[in-house]
DNA sequence: AGCCGTTGTTGCTGCTGTCAACACGGAGTA
DNA sequence: TACTCCGTGTTGACAGCAGCAACAACGGCT
């Protein structure tokens, strides 16, 4: 039900929000390398050529695609920090809920982490990774204490905590015992969290 | 000078080697997705079906490289822990190591992660990703004195650290103050690793 | 009604991965 | 020495892809 498209009618209705969503379905079948945009308008039901009415190339829909995942990243890290007061246990609740958007949309994961930035990603995607990453700071910022750019390297010490236990999982080289179920996944996390001091 | 190839000679010499050593400069100039097999042969001034002679497909060739870095990344990390005693040193030196690894040889390093791992990895290049990880979880043990498993949640999580702090760098996502200078990177790494307990 | 910009279409070029058939040449053997 | 064989490289194909250009339908505007 994604393309609701009325008998016989040449306009799509929003290929450009299809495309979005379709492509990372193409992506979890064929991988990244899988994807083509020919993949993607076939499924659509459309031209070959009609994304290019959406997307200069390739690359533009990926670093667009890459930015709606960073949006959804901040926000399933604000829900995961909704009810929480203590700062720590903000931080930690982002962390986790990093680790889990990845395993939950890996094709958005891969995406964001391997656009190969040559400076035209559109600004708005930029400015959603740059949020994604104040977010962080700020939260980091309050469960440390620090601030005027002390909680820098802080910051940069549970990113990198995140993010490489996320990209560890999703590469499967994470031992099977740690990954076999969704808690063992969550505890493996928490302890990985644990180990980690502002 | 790579490819010393006596006048008119039908064969190569070593084009498995060659194909190697080239496919990394092609990922430089070009990006991993700019990389083509028949850019590598033109370089090596073969024709473009020469390298399936030495490599099943384009996969493969990628699945070799990854091994050829694991296997120069546990020697970077040997190295770098060679005269240190202390298994604590020896873990923040093998840290370090990999940080230096990724971004003096990022091709390699984008590769050893990249492949989406379909099972079809040939066992001596599996074999360097798991003694990577294993040298890691060595050191690990004896830096944590902890063993018969209850290592692991330790090993995975300095794993993470090194590698997720890696990767950032490698996609530019660290804010530049602190990636303009050698001296600064490995002055953040060394903050970053001081922010792990064992 | 008529106009025109947006969106989609068809058809092309040049590149790629991959395969099959063939060619070269060195190693071993008669 | 002559013959054969196998590993390695070549040529020539095919299909799929990114991207461009020229054309066509739609739909909102006057």
């Amino acid at each position: 039900m994604p393309t609701k498209k009325p008998r016989g009618q040449y306009h799509h209705g929003d290929l450009r929000a299809a495309l979005l969503e379709v492509a990372p379905a193409v992506i979890a079948e064929r991988g990244l390398h899988g994807l083509s945009l020919r993949e993607c308008a076939r499924r659509l039901g459309v031209s070959h050529a009609a994304p290019y009415r959406h997307f200069a190339d390739k690359e533009t829909l990926l670093t667009a695609l890459a930015g709606e995942g960073f949006r959804r990243l901040v926000r399933a890290g604000r829900e995961a920090m909704r009810d929480l007061a203590d700062p720590r246990d903000r931080l930690r609740a982002y962390g986790l809920a990093y680790v889990r958007f990845a395993l939950e949309h890996p094709e958005h994961h891969r995406v964001m982490f391997s656009c190969e930035d040559d400076g035209r990603i559109a600004p708005e995607d930029r400015a959603a990774g740059d949020e994604a990453f104040e977010l962080l700071r700020e939260t980091t910022e309050e469960a440390t204490g620090l601030s005027g750019g002390a909680e820098m390297p802080a910051t940069l010490s549970f990113w990198s905590l995140a993010h490489g236990l996320s990209m560890l999982l999703l590469d499967g080289r994470i031992p099977a015992e740690h990954t076999a179920t969704p808690e063992a996944v969550e505890a493996l996390a928490a302890s990985v969290f644990d180990r980690w001091r502002g």
